[in-house]
DNA sequence: ATTGATGCAAACTTTTTGCACAGAC
DNA sequence: GTCTGTGCAAAAAGTTTGCATCAAT
């Protein structure tokens, strides 16, 4: 998914293109699997020379989570950091305790975590698997 | 564990043992594998007729996370959850999309997701595992 | 012209910090 | 008596909201 093609699926539920939406998208995109807190966005559009209200990246991103476009993990501190589900391609992340860094791991939860340590050589300590669906009562 | 195998596990490192400090642990106790925001630890306390600041729930769960005796989740608002570790016999959660609600699953990550649906009656709609440890540099 | 989008400032929520006083050892 | 723990108030950090204005369709 590329930046038009995101933009024609926004235009189709009724929302505009404007400039910041489209900096935003860009940096995302450009950030593939990386997660980006939405200071760090910030930061990024400026790079870009394109200088976008915090508020408007928060409300964009919000808007791209709604439609399910944004993967959002919420890290120890309680920041929220984002990247694009449509170019993830179903993977995990290794959070590190000590530097917080945020490496992303190619396969699904199921058997890795016996050949995991050696392979990245990364000492795990303790894991969080949270499921997420509708129960009984919502459904 | 119980109440006074925590104190005197906390006294051994230098801490003292007060009486928020026994209401705050209490009630950690008795939530077993329920998690509590601070709030809802501050309520509880309230129950118990110990009232006990904020600020010091927050510095005793900070306390306890320090040597790793609590389970600290940060939910998608935000807001963190604790639960004690030492009562946990290794679970995960199942978190409803609708309602927030967090519900204990007994066994581990491997395999459990497509006998799931059926034994809870829960729609998985998606899935997050995040693994910790120390990476190359950290070690 | 209409309706959503933006920027600013202010509000809000959760969590953290500084400081004086209280209390456990 | 010492030193950690507590409560209060204030600050900090991240995020959200209200409102007037701007701009994409």
């Amino acid at each position: 998914m590329d930046l038009d093609q995101l933009l024609i699926l926004l235009k189709k539920k009724g929302y505009k293109t404007t400039p910041q939406r489209k900096t935003i998208l860009t940096v995302l995109l450009e950030q593939k699997d990386n997660l980006l807190t939405a200071q760090g966005i910030n930061l990024e559009c400026i790079k870009h020379k394109k200088n976008t209200n915090i508020t408007t990246i928060y409300r964009n991103l919000e808007l791209l989570n709604e439609f399910d476009l944004v993967h959002k993990v919420i890290s120890d501190d309680g920041t929220a950091h984002y990247k694009l589900k449509c170019i993830e391609n179903h993977h995990h992340h290794l959070i590190c305790k000590g530097c917080g860094k945020m490496e992303v791991i190619d396969y699904c939860p199921i058997k890795i975590l016996e050949n995991l340590s050696e392979s990245k050589s990364f000492t795990l300590t303790d894991h969080k698997l949270e499921l997420y669906g509708y129960c009984k009562q919502c459904n």
